[in-house]
DNA sequence: TCTTATTCATACACTGTGTATGTATTATCA
DNA sequence: TGATAATACATACACAGTGTATGAATAAGA
């Protein structure tokens, strides 16, 4: 195969975490080897461990991508609320239905947290960070009761999660989750001042 | 080496099941060899596979053992409550501090999820369907308002174990432990039907 | 154009899993 | 009690997967 431009080079890397993000949410982070995923990106193993060093280091650059993403989408959706605490629960809301999205839920909800550590270490760290600034906004603006803004991101943010696997895991369409958001607004409404 | 009585044999799964939650705990279960695994126990990899199946196998014994203790436990703090709601909270507590322990927290939330699957996989569900369980009482008994029992429990349970990731994380002795705690009663209130 | 640094492929060493096989001990039943 | 079947392990092997070392081809810079 012959290279050409620069920008066939660095297409190599954005084709490999692209088919890493395929593969991974596919078949799971374990479950791949790196032979098979290589291959199906056309390529051979020496491309891969010479952009990332090494299979972990693949898992954190796609686990950084998501995440960013997830981050502007959820960005998108805080910005047209019509105030803080209606955009902090839409995010809510939003988050919890991305989190159904099968890439997010097997690579970043899953495996991430085992391969990569406990509590989301570094990476995937936008979207709890996010929510800690928007909790530290309400609590400014005195709609939320004053409390450790990175306690709550960190408790609603595994709700959150952990919830999305109970909605995912049924197969009743959207049931699950309106339960699940009717449930979830339960539990928001404990944080505001004026009950 | 010779083997001689009954109970012998018997020790032999006991023997590995326990050398497995010190090892799964301490290294992790990607981490771990079945060769060191067996060896620490003085025993071979043909022990391991003919009372376990495979790798996978043994970890779900041990998240089936340490759940059921783990529910044990929580049911003795459950008991003691003077009512319902103190002893749903207390439970809650008791969850959080439980999930600090690095066996837990290892196995049970991090490993457990990502090789056995999402939701809770028929294993390590002794704990949520107690939750569950405590809900529904709450909700006859119109103290907490009418809601999916099961995505209030998978709600809770998720907050509860992202929670203890962020306070393990920390190394302020109880602070964090006790801002948690602070911010998931703020959480629990809004259940409550007289605010 | 010559040199150096990148980019990737190929080949190899090593670790770890799972399975097949063998052996000793225990249970079953005549 | 002795013979047979079943169980409980150990040993040996096949195979997959990771990571590294090496080398070739191209691009970048002087």
């Amino acid at each position: 195969m012959v290279r050409r431009t620069r920008a066939d080079m660095e297409e190599t890397r954005a084709t490999l975490l692209a088919t890493a993000r395929k593969v991974f949410s596919e078949r799971g982070y374990a479950n791949t080897s790196m032979d098979d995923l290589t291959a199906q990106a056309s390529l051979t193993r020496g491309a891969l461990y010479h952009h990332f060093g090494d299979k972990k280091g693949l898992l954190v650059e796609v686990v950084k991508q998501i995440d960013a993403e997830m981050d502007q989408r959820l960005q998108l959706i805080t910005n047209t609320a019509k105030d803080a605490w209606d955009g902090f629960r839409r995010r809510c809301h939003a988050y919890l239905e991305m989190a159904l999205e099968p890439e997010i839920q097997r690579i970043i909800l899953r495996d991430a947290r085992s391969v990569l550590g406990g509590a989301s270490p570094d990476s995937q760290h936008y979207c709890v960070e996010s929510m800690r600034l928007l909790i530290d906004n309400l609590i400014q603006q005195d709609v939320v009761t004053k409390t450790n803004s990175q306690a709550l991101a960190s408790l609603i943010y595994g709700s959150l999660a952990e919830a999305a696997f109970w909605i995912a895991e049924g197969d009743d369409g959207n049931e699950r989750l309106e339960q699940g958001i009717a449930a979830l607004d339960l539990l928001l409404r404990g944080l505001l001042v004026k009950q």
